[in-house]
DNA sequence: TTTTTTTGTGTTATTTTAACACAATATAAT
DNA sequence: ATTATATTGTGTTAAAATAACACAAAAAAA
């Protein structure tokens, strides 16, 4: 049945969507320690995959961005980046035509999954605990999995996803990061492992804190009290003024 | 009559070329301290355009920008940088429809024009002395134009360059320049006046030296004799392997 | 009360950065 | 031939940044 949704969904989607182009989504989140990414798991197929789309012929591709991410996982208003353009011939050549289910698909929807596409990989940076991702009707699952230990995925989307993770790796050294993966108050020791996770390496302790602070992103709150059997840290909440102005001028950190 | 040309270049695109990508290249040379960028002016319309074209549908968009910069400029071999995919909708509206020569044009080719497409930007820098563009049979010239004297360009051409500039820019805090935009020999101030150039600002003649020559990607070579009323500097060479090495690798300089 | 763990902050050696200094020297001016 | 001018190679030094380690304070568990 799901066949049918999709022929449905992807009628007309010659007059519909620009050809040639597809839009892939690398979003990004943090929880115990590790990086993770939001991936859907498609019905019928035993593969993951990352959000994506195409783009209508009198639509922005940022704009696309939003409108698909919307539609497959239910969340809104993420901050977008955009960081390839993935072009090699045969990036979407195998999987569709072994399956099984293809021979069910419509001549206009297999017609149009089988013509040759780039894609335009963005990705966005999310608070797990914040978002309540909903598999779409094509998927029958919507989950969070570490990046370093991805699950067969369509076409390309295991090197998209490492590519996405290079770029914010190398953005951390220009750009703070944390506000959209660490809970509302946090302590810096939380925000130095959400960077050792991300960078993969330690950092001596007393120097990130030194570092961190000097930025003049964070506000210090009172003292943490349930917790560890340890001095309670201090709780810090993000100047969201000052991180954006980071954002938007570059800083170096790393 | 380079309407016929157009038409014929374009009759059948649609079973050749991958429909609604194409691909701008930002072609950077240096020159007289000032950064220039290649570009083509266009029989018949007063305007100049970058080196740009389509990717054919059984190949590498990579690939492809290498074909269209020898198809268009005769260029071959340079280094490519893939920045940005150009998505807003409206990009190339307007250009062609309001030309007079739009009308000589066949139906197949106003057809593969007036199609919306993303367009993706590569960069490439280059040594202006050692290149010789030719233009193709669509351009009347093939000139370096400086980059902060731009002429009208056809659709947002303007912007890609501008934001090519921009990447380029931001590249100089992790890969050296220079090995292709300065002769096979030179001085070290030559090579901080091309820092300067595309930094927009002065550096520290000392610092500069020192800063530079600690990245061991030069070899100073006998005193250059000719020139000016002044002490003659060193004349260097880049050590192709060590730089080589730092651009993939990267390093911090600036 | 003691132990364990982590925190906030301190110390220090080394390196990097930024700004300026000055003699050396190749040509031009006299 | 002598002096002036411009630029070079290198030196100096204060300030800032970095890296590695130190230690008492404190919250909970033992």
């Amino acid at each position: 049945m799901i066949e049918k949704k999709i022929s449905e969904y992807l009628e007309n989607a010659h007059e519909i969507f620009l050809p040639g182009v597809s839009l892939d989504v690398v979003i990004l989140g943090y929880s115990e320690n590790a990086i993770r990414v939001l991936l859907l798991k498609l019905k019928e197929y035993n593969l993951w995959a990352l959000p994506g789309g195409f783009i209508a012929k009198n639509e922005d591709v940022d704009a696309a961005t939003h409108k698909i991410v919307k539609e497959r996982t239910g969340l809104e208003k993420l901050y977008f980046n955009q960081f390839h353009l993935f072009g090699k011939t045969g990036r979407n050549a195998s999987f569709l035509q072994e399956s099984s289910h293809a021979a069910k698909l419509s001549a206009d929807a297999r017609n149009w999954l089988n013509q040759r596409f780039v894609t335009v990989g963005y990705f966005a940076l999310v608070r797990i605990d914040q978002v309540v991702p909903q598999p779409d009707i094509l998927s029958e699952a919507c989950d969070w999995l570490p990046v370093d230990q991805l699950p067969a995925t369509i076409l390309d989307h295991h090197e998209i996803v490492n590519t996405a993770i290079g770029h914010v790796r190398r953005q951390l050294n220009y750009f703070p990061v944390g506000l959209n993966l660490l809970p509302e108050r946090f302590t810096i020791s939380e925000l130095q492992r959400l960077y050792e996770c991300i960078l993969n390496q330690k950092m001596d302790r007393g120097n990130f804190q030194r570092k961190i602070l000097k930025l003049d992103i964070l506000v210090r709150l009172e003292k943490l009290k349930t917790g560890g059997a340890h001095k309670a840290p201090y709780l810090y909440r993000f100047d969201r003024d000052k991180y954006q102005h980071k954002i938007q001028h570059g800083i170096g950190f790393i």
